[in-house]
DNA sequence: GTACTTCAGGTCAGTCTGACTTTTACTCGT
DNA sequence: ACGAGTAAAAGTCAGACTGACCTGAAGTAC
């Protein structure tokens, strides 16, 4: 059994914006401060710990990064070309996670650390680009037969605010009426009885995350952060 | 960077059964023959060479352990709990492969390895049954809507051998008439012109797959070992 | 030739989908 | 106070897709 160079690095998406409208997919990347790729962008990472789980790992590399806190984390993938990096050789086991909108507005005491667009991204160090292309490729398919569009959500929301968070995902306009049909009779979604007042037409309906409905395409034993969140309609 | 123990093992499928009917789906596994877990079944694995990528050290190690050559080659997932051996941390990178079903009616020189039913499988070494759970569960899924059947067949084949791959792997019969329907209409296969004799009913067209159509969900590395196959039909 | 087999092509009803319409319930401006 | 404006919520409709089933075709076996 050979010894290699582990790291464990994580590539962390959120829907930032100053409205509720035009939220765009964003993802922080620290700066490096030593060769190689002094002072190019890389994804947040790190060693792993002795007594560490990978997902463990991954979850406190982001909180001490970042500060925030993931609510869903799941691997991603093992990259381990011997040449990705030029030095020594090291295989990296990347994952990716979803953090809260409202979290993701503050800023960084650290001003190597900082937030760009998903779309949009600077030169990357190593082979993060393609990653990070493979994380979003992963995170709009995803999104589209299994449940994680809670990560970016409060505990209660509208299907408006819902099907915003698969529009800035998936960069495409969805239907309103087809979008709360598919959505109701998934079962995915329960009302909560509760409506959202102070807009200026009809009060929508408040839902929260049917609870009972456990994830698709499970992975063997990533943290599932669940709905439990303490908060308040937005 | 801290320096770790890392392996790289491989779930190797194949289709195996006397006649083209009643196929079982099979993998390999190694007795293990020192301490921890001496003498219990494992996957097949080994240490990842200093120059090797992650997919070449599975592949090389699967031609080593059991001779054969895989026809599918994907990464399944790193494992890194801390206590999954009791000894010393290893950090795995498993991946997952398909093998021809003629290929692998080979018996093994070595009486170390030994083929299984993979729905009835022994008692095994460190969490390698939660391994090949969790590598049966993405075969079976991604067999529903990617087209890997292939790595299971000849290069043209008919459509009632691609169906009796899916029935095997799926454990669930098909309706002859819907899947011919469904697979003829998907465009990943194409009749080659040539029909198969010496059946004792109608002759039935022979397909091959279409090399035009690149699969879906692909992984970002992943050597996607393809239809290249001089063979005969079956 | 008759029986038997699977192939190959079709029907049909029910479900699902995307595009679109209508009604409801609120706020805002005048 | 009331009409304009907005999005919510519900419904319509045609086309695509699905599973269950049927029928004729083309071989072999006896």
């Amino acid at each position: 059994m050979t010894q290699h160079d582990l790291a464990v690095s994580t590539v962390i998406f959120a829907l930032r914006g100053k409205t509720s409208e035009n939220m765009v997919l964003s993802l922080p990347l620290v700066r490096r401060i030593r060769a190689p790729f002094e002072g190019e962008w890389a994804l947040p990472g790190g060693p792993l710990g002795a007594d560490e789980d990978l997902a463990q790992a991954a979850g406190r590399n982001l909180r001490d990064t970042t500060g925030l806190e993931p609510r869903y984390l799941e691997q991603l993938y093992a990259f381990g070309q011997p040449d990705r990096s030029p030095d020594n050789r090291v295989v990296s086991i990347v994952y990716w996670a979803l953090v809260g909108g409202d979290e993701s507005a503050t800023t960084f005491d650290d001003e190597n650390v900082q937030w760009f667009d998903a779309d949009d991204l600077p030169p990357l160090a190593f082979d993060h680009a393609l990653i990070v292309e493979y994380a979003l490729w992963r995170l709009r398919n995803k999104l589209e037969y299994s449940r994680l569009a809670h990560g970016f959500l409060e505990p209660t929301f509208t299907l408006a605010q819902l099907r915003k968070v698969y529009e800035a995902v998936l960069q495409r306009r969805l239907d309103p009426g087809n979008f709360r049909r598919t959505v109701e009779t998934s079962g995915q979604v329960v009302p909560t009885g509760e409506r959202l007042a102070g807009t200026n037409h009809r009060p929508p309906q408040l839902y929260r995350f049917n609870t009972e409905q456990g994830l698709i395409d499970p992975d063997p034993l990533t943290i599932r952060t669940a709905l439990s969140h303490p908060g308040v309609a937005s």
